[in-house]
DNA sequence: CGAATAAGTTCATTTATAGAACTCACTAAA
DNA sequence: TTTAGTGAGTTCTATAAATGAACTTATTCG
């Protein structure tokens, strides 16, 4: 049947994944980010089937991640760009690409390098709480429950779960 | 035809999105962390569907990011656990809710919160440079070619955008 | 014995993906 | 001034994957 949605999940990253949780549009947005711009180049970048790009791009600009420009009249053509909410979305890719380098890097080394301009270096991303500046891990952080927690689907169990949790600790 | 394998692109974020990348993973990685660890749980927590479930943890448990674990012989019952590979990812997931927080966040407010236990702050996750501890974002980061940069499916355009970026630059 | 629990399998139906071929509007070259 | 090329899609068919319900299997509890 088809697919089941995320979006109505009491959960942000669940609702995150509505939008960007499919294989191609993380991968679109990187190329976005860093310049591959332009339909054919995306197709040629990714040899992603070209009805399924138009398909990806359609929903990236109705969730306002990317909106299309036009770069030429007469025949018009467009190019996509990311907007503030797909741009903020970059860090995490980052932090992704990140883990991948760690865990799943291929033999010849790291494909891709980030250079953070504020400093010059070259720097694999870290994740941190703004609080400490410490570094944020599994075993250093707990789940509480937020304001806009319920127990629905996605959240069935982990809603009373967080709430007992709490419970016990208070 | 069947779905396109991220495995041999020669890009770290492909290669974590062939792992993870897809709908159900993920939540149920976030599950694994919060304690939801039963077959059982699961789907009543997700929602999602017996057989895929299944395919998924095992998908998950040759990728190497959760073990399966007996907790009790006689009925055999396994609960499943995530292991350093797949423990390492719940910063990354954290950095997408915190997206997902900012943007498409419930009415209601946060449905979950984090808290930091070395510093002892509920705190929302941060992605920064460990060389100068500031901030990442997509205007002071560009990307470089790296060891294992190369150019083949998922990277056709880049490798070349990005071989020129850094002459241009030098 | 009969019912309940946990962890899956099997199955029919619906939807998505892949890849190739085709369309349409224009432009540059022969 | 036909002819070929470019960019941005659309249309088409086959295959594969997701959904939800029903069914298995093993074991314990009342």
């Amino acid at each position: 049947m088809k697919r089941t949605t995320f979006a109505d999940m009491q959960c942000s990253m669940s609702r995150a994944l509505e939008v960007i949780g499919d294989w191609w549009t993380p991968l679109i947005i990187r190329d976005l980010f860093i310049g591959v711009a332009r339909f054919d180049q995306l197709v040629a970048d990714l040899g992603i089937s070209r009805n399924l790009l138009t398909e990806r791009l359609k929903l990236l600009e109705e969730n306002k991640l990317v909106s299309k420009r036009a770069y030429s009249e007469k025949p018009t053509r467009y190019e996509y760009v990311l907007t503030a909410a797909g741009a903020d979305l970059v860090p995490v890719l980052m932090a992704l690409t990140a883990w991948g380098d760690k865990w799943v890097r291929p033999a010849e080394g790291k494909p891709m390098l980030f250079k953070h301009h504020t400093c010059g270096n070259v720097f694999s991303p870290e994740i941190t709480c703004p609080h400490c500046a410490g570094a944020v891990d599994a075993t250093t952080v707990t789940t509480l429950p937020g304001p806009g927690g319920r127990k629905k689907r996605g959240t069935m169990v982990i809603a009373e779960l967080l709430t007992k949790a709490q419970q016990a600790s208070a």
